[in-house]
RNA sequence: GGGCCGUUAGCUCAAUGGUAGAGCAGUUGACUCUUAAUCAAUUGGUUGAGUGUUCGAGUCACUCACGGCCCA
């Protein structure tokens, strides 16, 4: 679009070519119709009629009309092949000049790679076999005026990948795989919380407290308010409060906001699951965890087969389930009961692993903290970690034998986090102490800590039944699924340093 | 934030410090069963931006931009 504002000598030779190709277009009064409506799919036609062979094909004459993007034109003289390409997937046409008639034919052999047209003509094979959507007439729907990529290796370069998804969506099969895969999982992961009486929310993005999550949040201005709000970091907040209201399962998918850098694992913004179910403990929700990504896992491998690579994990198994602090001894030769046995013991240890502690510290964060460091990328195979310290789990239900420790687990598979869940705090007045906790905290310096947030006390001072609540990263499970390497793989529009200039 | 690597034609990639090339795409022509069609001819470059070293820089040095990988 900004080309057109550029003087003329700024555009490329061969956009230029391709606007002088419009314009002809336009005088002949057809450069952008809307009147063609195909009735078939490349991809449900190559399924169909798999089995039918050029005699069955021309006994019964299948007419169609399908419409999508020329990805490749061979003329041989009289008769032309070319590649059409829809949503579904691609089919070859047939052009026969004496089918077409001279003019048309004519006007074919001046298409261009990338221009959309529709088409109607009836199936047949070729010699070779291919399955042929034999032309009888073309329209340009529209104009292409940019070259594609050419057309074996494609879009390569990452960087054009992601800035440009439209050019490797066109191009890259493997990539519109990849995102109707997504898509596919999304809609079964709320298949599978509709069948369990869940119901679907949609809480605050903007928030005057953001809370939920230990995470720096990005702040903006609300101009009719006058006032700053944040993007939140976690729905987790809001979710409750709905389970305060009586509505004993919930569950959000969609977006949150974390303030942090850029790596293959990390985008700003991320799709995020978070369900809260009333009257259910932790150990419930791993149980339903572990059916859903059992059931998700199934439908890739059946389904979407496409869209995974050599590194996509078969999460179909039974899942581990291990204490915080049996993990590490059990992941660490070196390291011995007696290390996690105090808090001195714990923060020598943690200085050995290579921990730069900060002064307030407890024994909970320390050994979260050795944790990290020496067992999780070490979680290959699926792993519920359990009895997370209070210290590190502000939100979570302490368990009842022993009060530092929580009813809390996280989900690692393949060394990374997938899932976090507890048994919900729902006393008000220990939660109002962590909040007083996490607050001190901040006003000391981690601007990762959360605020005090009185409305969300004041709803526990309701009543919220006891509840269990979990959040799933959605785009680290389809890279599970998938075997993406890099976050953005997942992600059609990741986000990247804006261009200068 | 640190380290390493990359950025050359629309795309994919070459090019000892010595005239910047190929394939595809494009353009022109031939061709009625191709599918990376083929054949012939041909257009196309501020080598990411800048500064420096040099008789001479895509190539060497430095700065910057963007990206990738690894680390924090």
């Amino acid at each position: 679009m900004s080309d057109n504002s550029q003087a003329p000598d700024d555009t490329h030779r061969l956009v230029a070519q391709r606007k002088d190709k419009l314009a002809q277009w336009r005088e002949q009064g057809s450069a952008f119709p809307n009147e063609f409506r195909p009735d078939a799919q490349a991809g449900a036609l190559q399924s169909r009629h798999e089995a039918d062979d050029a005699e069955a094909l021309e006994a019964t004459r299948y007419d169609v009309a399908v419409a999508g993007r020329l990805l490749a034109k061979r003329v041989m003289g009289k008769l032309s092949f070319a590649t059409l390409q829809d949503a579904s997937g691609r089919i070859q046409l047939f052009v026969q000049r004496d089918m077409l008639g001279e003019a048309a034919y004519k006007t074919f052999k001046q298409l261009d790679i990338g221009d959309i047209v529709g088409l109607r003509g009836y199936l047949g094979r070729t010699q070779k076999g291919e399955l042929s959507v034999k032309a009888e007439s073309i329209e340009l729907q529209t104009k292409s005026l940019r070259p594609l990529p050419e057309k074996w290796h494609g879009l390569a370069d990452t960087e054009a990948r992601y800035r440009q998804r439209y050019v490797d969506l066109i191009m890259n099969p493997d990539t519109r795989a990849v995102f109707k895969a997504r898509s596919a999982l999304l809609r079964a992961i709320r298949g599978f919380f509709e069948e369990r009486d869940f119901i679907e929310v949609e809480t605050p993005m903007l928030q005057a407290i953001p809370g939920g999550a230990s995470a720096r949040p990005f702040i903006t201005h609300y101009n009719a308010l006058d006032h700053d709000f944040y993007l939140r970091v976690a729905p987790e907040l809001y979710l409750k409060r709905l389970v305060v209201g009586g509505l004993e399962r919930v569950f959000e998918l969609n977006r949150n906001f974390r303030n942090e850098g850029l790596s293959t694992r990390h985008n700003p913004e991320f799709t995020m699951l978070e369900f809260y179910q009333a009257y259910a403990d932790h150990n419930d929700l791993m149980d339903e965890i572990e059916g859903l990504l059992r059931q998700l896992s199934r439908r890739m491998q059946s389904h979407h087969a496409q869209a995974c690579n050599e590194h996509a994990v078969d999460l179909d198994q039974d899942f581990d389930r291990l204490g915080m602090a049996e993990a590490v001894l059990a992941y660490n030769d070196d390291i011995q009961a007696d290390d996690l046995s105090s808090l001195d013991a714990l923060r020598a240890l943690g200085e050995r692993c290579g921990v730069r502690g900060e002064a307030g510290w407890g024994a909970g964060r320390w050994l979260t903290e050795v944790f990290e460091a020496r067992v999780e990328t070490k979680l290959q195979r699926p792993t519920f970690i359990i009895d997370y310290p209070a210290e590190v789990s502000p939100l979570a239900r302490r368990r009842d034998d022993n009060p530092e420790v929580t009813e809390r687990f996280e989900l690692f598979v393949a060394g990374r986090e997938v899932a976090n869940g507890f048994s919900e705090l729902n006393d008000a007045e220990d939660q109002a102490e962590r909040f007083r906790a996490q607050a001190a905290a901040k006003d000391a310096g981690d601007d990762e800590a959360m605020y005090y947030d009185a409305d969300y006390i004041q709803a526990l001072e309701y009543g919220m039944p006891p509840t269990a609540g979990a959040g799933i990263g959605i785009d680290r499970l389809i890279m599970l699924l998938t075997g993406a390497q890099a976050i953005r793989d997942v992600l059609l529009f990741p986000q990247l340093r804006p261009r200068s200039g």
